[in-house]
DNA sequence: TATGAATGAGGATTCATTCAT
DNA sequence: GATGAATGAATCCTCATTCAT
């Protein structure tokens, strides 16, 4: 049971600087976070930013892989699961993906603003896509079962992930307390808005 | 009649700024255009632009008003409307929130990437969302009318508007053709996932 | 008679930053000279330099342009030195540039370097040639009376560039007491070398 | 016959960093040529480098001692050539002097650039030019035979060496086809600038 | 109002050198 | 000897802002 990573091979310091990087990020945004203010407050030598990350470009894209990566390992099936009916098994992603931005909530703030972002192409964000292809698969399986009102994968992947950024913005904002009635309340609304009714 | 707007006063020289601003803005992004540059485009020496905003944010600001008010004007219900049943009126406004952002799509590109900036405070976003009171006067209608199956502001506020955004980013993108039955199909889809069907 | 000049429009700043500029180069180098080191010793805010000057790349170009232009004003013909007879216009043009120099070593030094670094390019080289295009013309007027015994104008050029240099080198290393009659022989020895003797 | 060479103990290593190095000087000088991207280019690690040299002034010091000396052997006059008239032997030794510059364009390019860069001491220049102490020689011996117009041995030197590099400009920058005819041509002009003629 | 030269703090990046392995 | 990760001072350049005209 071998799991590739882009951080497999890192020791220490490459994942130091990412985990500084992504705090900095998020609390100050990509322009205002200076390399030497990173450098500062995480105890690494500028130079040895430099020796890892190519620039301050690649260091944000490699951030993006290492959240991603992250994301996507949360989000997957495990193998006894794939017998549960697809309902239980699309709740459980969405649920999944949820509860890791409210784990995360700097992984959250840092994919969110990436999205609309210039700093992430859309060659890295194809990059990024491979580590949840599982739930990607899981929209084409619905596609193929003919449950969905609209068979576009490209406008349900965006209505779905757009429906848990929503769900998460409100709880962080503390916009309303998620209990776990609301929150259920808040899936079906969105399963009820792409599934054909019988 | 007295419309009050951000640019009444303004002959020529602010308007024409903000405008170009816009255009650099949503090419480039806020910290890669420098007002240098914004001076030497828009054929406005750098000293005036200084004298009609006080600095770089103030800048923003307004513009981020600028354009707001431009799609309040557009989103809002003619009296002779005022007439029609409800699910009208929620179409004609989700229409033309939308046809607004396909018409002005870098007014979609500068407020979208605003709504992802600490450069625009909760206190200026809320002096703009009085251009929309419209709008938010008909989710509220929804509520008391009980239409709905969530019946906080917030929640259907921000559901409903990410619909918009992600029909206008798939647009935008050339994800899909839209055409009318497409669009319909996506309004349809939002109406569904909010209302409480007898 | 109307002389246009690169530094004509100039009031101070840009000749106050090339002439400082000189003065560093030729003490440090290029490299070893810092645009903040050249900042602090000229008084003038590093800022204002790089308003008139694009960059360092710029800088040395336009000082390179600036000492050549007052290379080519003294080493000029006047109207009435016309009539005088070859050897003589010759020996005066030959005798002007080496005396510029031995005037402004610090020009010396700078235009000698700049020869061998591929900071100077042929472009900006030929762009300066016209400075002293008379020169130039002195030569090409020898080669049409056929006084030479090597006719070819490049090999002519650098061969009484390369005397004047080696003259220069001399006195300024003090490796000699270059009097009035030592220098004359040495002009003699070059007008020598490519003169044709009936 | 014990000769001594800078070179002598090297097995390997340094000459191949030196090599690697002139290339890399040349092509895109001192300063602009790293370590790092002499290490990465020459397949040496950096930490190597240091072991053989102290560190950067001490490898161009070195290199140009290794260039000097390649010079100097090429220069030297054989015993059998010792019995050749005057001329002859000056000949022999401006001639060797030239084609080991187009034999090792880089090695000319090295050495030129280093003659006008403070990175090459005086005391250095001294230690070098013992590796052509012959060819000195023989301008002295001039002197004291009374063929010369000049007497000071700087001045000829200069002079001579400097004749010796503008063909070999002009030849390597392809202003002139340098065929065996033009450069003895070549060599004439320069002969005859400094030879008392009977 | 309008102009644009002048300012200098701050940012990204480079690079010679060291040192533990 | 050989290696290359780690260091941080130093460099070039940008840019929001001011102010005298």
């Amino acid at each position: 049971m071998n799991i590739r990573s882009v951080t497999e091979k890192t020791t220490d310091k490459r994942v130091q600087i990412m985990d500084q990087a992504i705090e900095l990020f998020v609390t100050q945004g990509f322009q205002q976070t200076s390399m030497a203010q990173l450098s500062k407050s995480s105890g690494i030598a500028i130079g040895t930013i430099y020796h890892h990350f190519k620039g301050k470009d690649e260091l944000i894209e490699q951030t993006y892989l290492y959240v991603t990566e992250k994301f996507g390992a949360r989000v997957s099936i495990s193998n006894e699961e794939t017998e549960l009916p697809f309902k239980d098994r699309f709740r459980l992603v969405w649920i999944r993906a949820y509860t890791f931005f409210i784990d995360y909530p700097n992984y959250f703030f840092f994919k969110d603003t990436l999205n609309y972002s210039p700093l992430v192409s859309q060659e890295l964000k194809d990059k990024g896509s491979k580590y949840y292809q599982a739930s990607l698969d899981l929209i084409a399986e619905g596609i193929e079962k003919g449950l969905y009102i609209n068979n576009n994968p490209v406008v349900l992947g965006r209505w779905i992930y757009n429906s848990i950024i929503t769900a998460t913005q409100i709880t962080l904002n503390k916009e309303l307390v998620m209990d776990n009635k609301t929150l259920d309340e808040f899936f079906e609304m969105t399963w009820r808005s792409i599934i054909n009714e019988k």
